[in-house]
DNA sequence: CAAAATATGTCAACATGACTGACATAAATA
DNA sequence: TATTTATGTCAGTCATGTTGACATATTTTG
């Protein structure tokens, strides 16, 4: 066996390096990661289409809900999306009274976001939808179930993006514990 | 802290029985969730795009190739989308080579699907960008990572379609065994 | 055998949420 | 003052999903 597939790997023509042959596909991980997300984001669709609401204002009102005050530009680069395709939802949003913007006390160009009473209501209760199933999950796996999925989903992410969202996920808990 | 989460605790007019408090929001892998998947899936989209193919094309093909000779009403099942959505992408997919279709030899009203040399080969291909990513992630963690990564994902996933989606992972890989 | 059910395909119309490109405004900064 | 920055907006396009209606071939059922 150990031969066979020794015998895939190659020789690269310029480097005259040995390349090792591809990895073999982990194809349960990869489809378990996409049962598992898509029945991960359905809870909180079901909910959302009653309000004409999608995925992307789900998105939105979650960051907003976790990074009170921040600007439309950060908005923009967690969600990796253009500022025309956030307008929309955005607006929606805002009309709707889930978010309200104000403008930036030092730099007055800027529109902070900030989630209403009642958008932080709706945001909790997506993610009480959310946690229902984490701990749920958690609760058959025994202890150090947390940790372990923390840290596998961890070093999943990109390793430039991983301290970032690190970062932005420790600095949210904060902002959120102080209100 | 115990006292203020049983002051949160409701009693239910109707049945009087003790209704527990939501339990607090798990703020990190609710956003790790969403972080690692959106690399996960950004991998493949690079490569897709180039072909004008999207996420939709991969999914496709990606059932095709770990289920050989499935249904088309198999496929739309596990997709859990409608046929005229299928339609267009599975047209393209057939139009450019990637799949065929072949009557079914019991039933001939079945359009048995199966992939092409070179749809299985860009399906390796997109599942290869999704493995180093994984064995990246598992190389950092140690051993017994994959199964713990295994169970947490197994464990998120709805209940009621939990053993299917295992009995589904289970016979394609038996199926793409004998290829 | 005739009738009903099943597997699949297709036409038309529409919604959502992405995109690009161009341009506008106000405020900060060089 | 001139430029850059943060944001918003208009217009058009694309990908991928939806519903509803209908067609065709084949199998199953009464």
């Amino acid at each position: 066996m150990s031969a066979k597939i020794a015998a895939l790997s190659e020789r690269s023509a310029e480097t005259g390096a040995t390349t090792a042959a591809p990895a073999p596909p982990i194809w349960d991980i990869i489809e378990l990661l996409f049962f598992a997300y898509r029945d991960f984001v359905g809870d909180p669709d079901e909910v959302l289409s009653k309000l004409t609401f999608g995925r992307a204002h789900h998105r939105v009102l979650h960051f907003v809900n976790r990074n009170p005050g921040m600007k439309v530009a950060d908005l923009l680069d967690i969600l990796n999306i253009t500022k025309q395709s956030l307008g929309r939802v955005l607006k929606q949003l805002i009309d709707q009274g889930f978010v309200v913007q104000k403008e930036g006390a030092q730099d007055r160009r800027q529109r902070l976001l900030f989630v209403t009473p009642k958008g932080e209501a709706l945001s909790l209760k997506l993610a009480q939808l959310q946690t229902a199933r984490i701990n749920r999950a958690f609760g058959e796996l025994g202890p150090g179930a947390h940790e372990a999925a923390r840290r596998f989903l961890t070093a999943m992410i990109d390793s430039d993006n991983r301290d970032g969202v690190l970062r932005q996920i420790a600095r949210a808990d904060h902002a959120k514990a102080q209100t």
